[in-house]
DNA sequence: AATGTTTCCGCAAACGTTTGCGGACAGAAG
DNA sequence: CTTCTGTCCGCAAACGTTTGCGGAAACATT
């Protein structure tokens, strides 16, 4: 069990005071030159780093961000996750990642902890059973800055930065009628969602307006085995028809698949495919599934921007929305 | 900026000592049931909560467990995660979650976090590219246990648990000879990874003697765009033939999925198809893919109570390997 | 009454840093 | 020779805990 070098061991053997050996780590001006370059070399010799508890106890600032995601087999808090590290780095932040398993309870603990701990501020995506905002604002009043993500809460005055749900929906829709595909099939989710209330009415509404002719049939799924079971039983009465199916989200467009695997059908001939993803399933497949990117990356550095400014002082809440681009593959 | 309550504020507002305070909320002996009541009650109303900075700086010790992976978005690690977080969770630790992006030098960055901050032990599953164990080894002259999990290093002497990659190709082995495939044709990893080593010693090993007459054709890809070259490539030479292709692990699996359903073909009539996987890929076709299970969870689990047996102050490494078991989709 | 034993509590040091303040010394200006 | 302005550095307090030690009071024993 060996001992970590110290400010005091190194001021010890410099014959110089702690303080001096603090300042000179730090570029103080108050330090010569030659006694800094002697700091400097004997801290390296010795591998020194700061002890972060002894710093944070007296600065009360933990130079790491938490971010806080309900799960993590998810591609799109992958990505996220990955562009926050990466701009951390840059700053000299490190980051903590937490998983909420979409309880509310384990989400206050999470909360708890990183009050205690002075994280320098957190980026979360709520359970979607979140009702409590009250306790994410009062992370304000303890000088924590709170972004949310991805899945956010309806109260307006706080900072969020959303997938643009309309826009994917919108550039789906449009690619249905570039097609020229009379019959769609529409999956959705849960619909109490707001996720999935955004996506429906602006994916119907394109369709309504640019495509008259469109016959769109709507469904709604609960889960990726929901979703195999609705399209299993859809099906029969649209093979024969030029259609395409469009799905939601990356969940319902697995369930779909399969059902769709099962019945021997295959895109783009029997049917069209199209979706809303985060990028990895649509991979999985030959031809590869047509879809309207929610990119996690380009969201996670708008988050960290949107962060930065926080630290810096901007109190001013906002609401963030990327676009979402549409990736090709073969399958429409 | 609110302030939390400290062991002084309340000390001042009962008019007692810092010292009978502490004592008092962790029901030291020397403390008067009165005394320690009034505290007691004081500290709840208040919301009390030790900082964790202060304690760790002055014991040396804080109650949490580092995981390192290379990865995220793995369904295996996601549920190893899952099993050491709860664990964890009953004994009053709380685990903080690393990612080294399969790089080394964040990896020994992250180390060097752990060290900092004193974590009480670290589960890691090491980068593809680690070949300085030194550096893992000198965490316990610190102090700091570690168990390696899942990609584990060569050297012997330190705490391993791995899935049972032997027993895994057995099992899809007899499968395979079980179903009565006369031809075979193994797509493997890297063949520098000794997971690679080991499952592709057991499978040929296990297919030569018990399936005498099996003709087996064994290949190597390093990713999944790969896998899904080769297969493209190889296939022909097997159509008509009755036989199955057995993908080590889930992206080469991925890779050979694709190259299978743009050959139009599908399992179980036109080949047979066999997996070693976490679990979530095969889920994703129709027949569902049948695979041998390599258990996060289980893993999970083994590799938490080895943490207590080291941090109850076990010395001596082990290497304890985990069973899998046969998975039955329909695709073989 | 003097001594021993309990019971309950406070003092003070320590963990490793940061930082305001003041002091010693040098050289410059008068 | 005094005074002044820098330059460079050390003292000491503070952050919030934990814990060994010692001490006061109360009570029990000779």
């Amino acid at each position: 069990m060996r001992h970590s070098p110290t400010l005091k061991k190194i001021a010890e053997r410099l014959s110089v005071s702690i303080s001096t050996v603090s300042r000179a780590l730090k570029n103080h001006p108050d330090i010569s030159p030659e006694t800094g370059r002697k700091v400097k070399e004997l801290a390296e010799l010795l591998e020194y780093d700061p002890n972060p508890y002894a710093v944070n106890l007296r600065t009360h600032s933990s130079k790491e961000f938490a971010v806080v995601v309900p799960s993590l087999s998810n591609f799109f808090y992958h990505s996220f996750i990955s562009s926050i590290e990466e701009e951390a780095r840059n700053y000299g932040y490190s980051v903590i990642i937490y998983r909420s398993s979409n309880d509310p309870k384990i989400e206050q603990e999470i909360l708890k902890s990183c009050r205690h701990k002075r994280v320098s501020g957190i980026f979360i995506a709520i359970t979607s059973e979140t009702n409590d905002i009250e306790s994410f604002l009062k992370m304000d009043v303890h000088g924590i800055p709170v972004i949310f993500f991805d899945k956010v809460p309806q109260y307006e005055s706080c900072n969020k930065i959303c997938v643009g749900d309309e826009h994917a929906a919108f550039l789906a829709a449009k690619e249905i009628i570039k097609k020229d595909i009379p019959n769609v099939l529409g999956i959705f989710g849960d619909r109490n969602m707001s996720i999935t209330k955004a996506r429906l009415e602006k994916f119907k509404a394109v369709l309504q307006q640019d495509g008259q002719s469109i016959n769109l049939k709507t469904v709604h799924a609960r889960s990726s085995a929901e979703a195999e079971q609705i399209t299993l039983s859809l099906l029969p009465e649209w093979i024969g028809k030029k259609f395409a199916v469009f799905c939601m989200s990356d969940e319902i467009l697995a369930g779909s698949m399969k059902a769709i695997q099962r019945k021997g059908l295959s895109a783009p001939v029997d049917l069209g495919v199209i979706a809303i993803s985060d990028g990895m399933i649509p991979l999985l497949f030959y031809p590869e599934i047509t879809y309207a990117e929610t990119s996690g990356s380009k969201l996670g550095t708008l988050a960290f921007k949107r962060m930065m400014r926080c630290i810096a002082g901007s109190s001013f809440a906002q609401t963030i929305i990327d676009e979402s681009k549409l990736v090709a593959g073969g399958s429409i």
